[in-house]
RNA sequence: GGAGUGAUGGCCGAGUAGGUCGAAGGCGCUCGCCUGCUAAGCGAGUAUACGCCCAAAAGCGUAUCGACGGUUCGAAUCCGUCUCACUCCGCCA
């Protein structure tokens, strides 16, 4: 389950409108409702039977124990035993049907969420640090990186193929310094450091709700339920699946690092060159599971752990909350980070932090007690990147090259890089 | 990859010639009693999901003994498939 049945039942019109302020056709919610209906009629009368049977049940044991005849009762239990079996098939079929059905429902937007079409609409909230001038024309990160030495797209694609690169030298290491760097910051803001497997079952994506909506947009392993992650979110949110937490131990905070492999389907053509696309990156990802009614204050803390990032290696950003049109459908609300790239002269998503409030909860049956007495709820999940490395690498090739082609760090880096503070122009 | 063993409630652990078992017992936990304090002791309680009812609570019903399927009037118990864990062998970073 992904949205609450008991609530589409109790409030149908709230979902109808979540619906349409997606752009979606909201009839999808009488569908449900019918299938809902149809179920529970199924259901009733087959519980009933199985009552009947039960008692039956008992019967036949006692009269068997006091060595009477039973087979009148068992003649009967017969009948009832076949009517059973098949009201439990069309219970099961119409439960399937609704199972699918709301597994492919979006979540319902925040009411705070701005109304608009596309990407078009989203809305700027804050431009932090200053946009560089130069006197010359900044190039871009690709062709810095490959003069540079640092960056071997030619032969990556080789190896693998297009959308593929290869770091080498202080490109490798600018990797790797990164990734350390990033995972110290959120480990300071009190994230615990996870180091996942790149590989994730079936049911984990199904908990995340890549599945089964988005299979497409991901490497699957042949002839195996198995996936190559798109995002750490999959392991970090997963984690505690099928489980129930204590109040105490709330909000887990879990910041992984991995590599996210994604199929780019329908993608083609877009950001062919450099490191914006593509179909293995690295990235530090931030989970947060939280108390429900923290988690709009944990969305924001959140943008500020992500951007605390970008602050400390004085990268120029914008935060902008993304509308209901082109809100991803197991969010209900999202922010993303962008880093302002000096060739493209435009901000590129570095980051994108969203609340799914309980959509994966429940998909992923991640709950908490309150305490001792009180019944288990679902959690609320939230995850952004803090950052996607390729993309930040990106960032400071475009951002810190100087005329003769070399390329300053940010100040922050030079000890993760062994001193380096300039890569030098070749 | 080969051979074997196993999977029961928060934990440990009974229960296999099918019958009133959601499941003995213990531990833990909660509440109460008792006790200078603590410990011990005594009593009661202690799963989850869904449906019905409903303002809500209570109540009623169904399901759940790794998962799925089968046999049967009836399955924790029998049969099949799968998953996972452990042990030994092989292989390997």
């Amino acid at each position: 389950m992904m949205l609450d049945i008991r609530a589409i039942r109790a409030n149908p019109d709230e979902f109808r409108i979540g619906m349409t302020r997606r752009r979606m056709d909201p009839t999808i919610i009488d569908k449900v409702l019918a299938l809902d209906e149809e179920w529970r009629k199924d259901l009733a009368e087959v519980e009933r039977l199985k009552a009947v049977r039960n008692k039956a049940s008992e019967d036949i044991a006692r009269k068997k124990k006091a060595k009477e005849d039973a087979t009148s009762e068992i003649e009967e239990m017969k009948k009832v035993s076949d009517e059973i079996k098949a009201l439990d098939e069309s219970v099961r079929s119409a439960d399937e049907a609704l199972k699918a059905l709301l597994l492919e429902l979006p979540n319902k937007p925040h009411d705070s969420v701005p109304d608009g079409l596309s990407e078009d609409d989203n809305v700027d909230m804050r431009h932090v640090g200053e946009v560089p001038h130069f006197s010359f024309d900044p190039l871009p990160h690709w062709d810095l990186a490959e003069a540079l030495g640092i960056l071997d797209i030619e032969r990556a694609v080789k190896i693998t193929g297009s959308r593929f690169v290869l770091y080498k030298g202080l490109g490798a290491r600018l990797e790797r310094a990164l990734a350390s760097f990033m995972l110290d910051v959120q480990t300071e803001h009190g994230y615990t450091e996870i180091f996942p497997a790149f590989i994730a079952n079936d049911a984990s994506l199904v908990g995340t709700g890549n599945l089964p909506k988005f299979g497409d947009e991901m490497f699957k392993l042949e002839g195996l339920p198995y996936y190559l992650i798109p995002t750490a979110e999959i392991p970090l949110t997963n984690y505690y699946r099928d489980e129930i937490l204590s109040a105490d131990m709330l909000p887990v905070k879990f910041a992984g690092y991995s590599s996210s492999f994604r199929s780019e389907a329908g993608s083609a053509g877009k950001d062919t060159r450099g490191l914006i696309r593509l179909h293995q990156f690295q990235k530090v990802e931030l989970v947060k599971l939280v108390a429900p009614e923290t988690s709009y204050q944990e969305l924001e803390s959140l943008v500020d752990d992500a951007t605390r990032i970008l602050d400390i290696l004085e990268l120029p950003y914008r935060v902008i909350e993304i509308c209901t049109g082109d809100l991803g459908s197991k969010e209900t609300k999202k922010y993303d980070v962008e880093v302002w790239l000096p060739n493209q002269k435009r901000y590129r998503e570095i980051s994108s932090c969203s609340n799914f409030e309980d959509y994966q909860a429940r998909r992923a049956n991640l709950r908490f007690r309150r305490d001792e007495t009180s019944r288990p709820e679902f959690v609320h999940t939230l995850n952004g990147s803090g950052l996607a490395v390729g993309r930040t690498i990106a960032a400071i090739l475009e951002n810190g090259q100087q005329q003769d082609g070399s390329v300053r760090l940010p100040k922050a880096l030079v000890p993760y890089m062994g001193g380096v503070e300039v890569i030098p122009a070749p």
